[in-house]
DNA sequence: AATGAATGAGGCTTCATTCAT
DNA sequence: GATGAATGAAGCCTCATTCAT
């Protein structure tokens, strides 16, 4: 996703290298054993020794090893921002329809990165203060935050809705597939999106209401 | 909760001492040091400092870190399975509200045991393999998993409900909370736990049943 | 000189330790291979070999290497800032024999004291800024500068005398010995001391009055 | 002042550039470099980023790191001793006049080479042996120890006048002004040189041949 | 129970130097 | 002349663990 490469000195970065292929390379292969091990339990042995260099070149690629952390979790945020804000802006769509491409987008995107998900998830208090000031995680929350305060309104939704509440259910459920999905299992991801969806939406019980708030396109379960 | 005290070194004769207040005092000062910088990134000095000991004179009390990590775990594991069971269990209840009931004393217990449940919940993967294999993690699935099974037939239940995914995002959006909740929040762990549990059973909609829904005790939204 | 102990962490020092003699070993060690090779030059191994303990474990008694050069140059720099003072001051004594005093004690200091001195005038600006501002290592002109100018009412003195500059000559060539004084060498420390205040303050000309000039105590030459 | 240039590899064939102003150009960075931080604090890349390469490149200048402080060390020595030796030999001068002339060249070239000369009585050590082996830094305490042994004839030097302890001396005092001098400063660097000049021959106390004594040209203070 | 000293392994990082392009 | 990638050695420092007292 980012290719914008860094050089490991001073701000006086040269522009581009000729093979960035080797920087996402390195990124790659960092957040797969980020993901694996754990930050703190990763050693840059461990990376230098499956990019095929000694630990000390490493450091043509990176400043510190917690730039690395960085490089690999700010991508994946800000993508992942991007992802979320396109599904809960789309203009044209109803607002209960938004709130269902939301959560589904959301974990689609989760899946499909779900290495360097895992390093965000899980790693993040371990970037240094100043990197954590950097990422705008709380923006997560605040996207869904919102919308759900502007589907208030809406006379099909509960009077009770905590919006606050609400997001933060969200995004734990669909948060937390990092720690059980697993590639082949027996859910593909698009029915664990759209389950997770038609439950947030409809819960666990059978309405009346419940065939017309499903009649969205692309529906599996 | 666990007190019973291991003898530090070889297995036999486990000192059974009565200033078990000691060893308590150490597993609530791992844990919080623990939850606070992870499990990695706390040296065993931080522990001594708060401890009020040299960092060797732990040896007194633990075999190894990694055995420190497994006995703050472990108690809050079995204490969380079985209020978890002794809310899915409940005989005398409705499945429905078994389901509520489980949901809720989940967030609850959780909130009641932040500090120990966040070690459990982030460090699981930094415990050796066998302390891994020694700890039940998988049965909190299981039980949420059974229960919903047992659910099935009653018809009050969407044709749909697939227990297993449920039971994920179940556990997602509560387990989530050590992520987010902090004492002192404008919402209390009632207002947190029932809201939760309404959200699950009856989604975002308004729905006619849901005045039947929500007749439990304590709600508070 | 100094023996105050600090603890390797933090400011809670434990107070004294039964073997300070260890650590005064290890300042010594210090200090002797740090004149040799130069501080930067010089690694902790190299250090830790002499000292007989692997070089992880000299941390028991630093915090880093530039806090070793601080405490290897901080006690020659305070004893010998009051043996500076000592013998400006003495109160009984003629001003241009406490001149010439200074020029002896401080020769003759530095030579007893001759590996701290040399690394203290050697590395000084070595040490991290904090350290350096810590060190009152501009007090050293001070008090020469303050005694001459003290003295420029004594009509023996020339009345074009720069203290300023005098001092800095004075240091110049009492500290320069450092360079090239070996023990065992063909002139002895005090031959030194003499000889270098005797070309202060009478230089190379014969004059009439340098009978009177010479006649102070202990003289050698 | 020295540029000759040396071939980086091998000693065969120096290839006589005509762009030697690049070289030179390194050699003054370098220079600058090593007089700020020190030789051993120093990095290649502080060099080549000042210089404007990268760090690799800069062995198409030099052999090793060693070598560039060996050639920014050797052009100043060289001149140096020269000039110190034309102040010492000038054959039609009295011989106290030489004395007083050597003392005031020195500081004086010591001045106008600060930066180089800085490295030079800085760094010396941290040189290679055979480097060190191959620079007669030595002469410049002989050149002032024969000028004045073949002074002690002359009556108006007193006996007991010790040639090498007043060329050590002579040369701490004035060699120790590139620890203080900072161009700018309140003296200017004449005053200085005819100051410590006046000290070394006549003392600090008034004496009757004075006026005599310092009959020579330019002196300021 | 506790101490204080030490170990041993390893972690992150730096840096002079090389070399193919 | 210059680049950019890499090497290899080493440097400082950390930390879980041991052990004699």
């Amino acid at each position: 996703m980012v290719n914008r490469r860094r050089s490991p000195r001073g701000d006086a970065a040269p522009p581009f290298r000729n093979d960035d292929g080797r920087w996402q390379e390195l990124l790659d292969i960092s957040a797969r054993i980020f993901a694996r091990k754990g930050y703190r339990s990763t050693t840059l042995q461990d990376i230098a020794d499956e990019f095929g260099v000694l630990k000390g070149s490493l450091y043509h690629y990176i400043r510190s090893k917690d730039d690395l952390l960085y490089e690999v979790v700010k991508s994946v945020l800000d993508t992942g921002l991007r992802n979320l804000r396109d599904h809960a802006d789309s203009p044209d769509s109803d607002v209960i329809d938004r709130i269902r491409s939301v959560t589904r987008g959301h974990v689609l995107y989760l899946i499909e990165n779900l290495v360097a998900t895992t390093v965000l998830l899980h790693e993040f208090d371990q970037l240094s203060e100043q990197h954590q000031r950097d990422l705008p995680i709380r923006e997560y929350q605040t996207v869904l935050e919102d919308l759900i305060t502007g589907a208030k309104d809406d006379s099909r939704l509960r009077a009770d809705v905590d919006p606050q509440l609400t997001a933060l259910a969200v995004l734990g459920a669909t948060n937390w597939v990092y720690r059980w999905y697993r590639p082949g299992g027996s859910r593909s991801p698009e029915q664990i999106a759209d389950y997770f969806a038609d439950l947030l939406v409809g819960g666990l019980l059978v309405h009346a209401e419940h065939a017309t708030a499903t009649a969205v396109p692309s529906r599996t379960s």
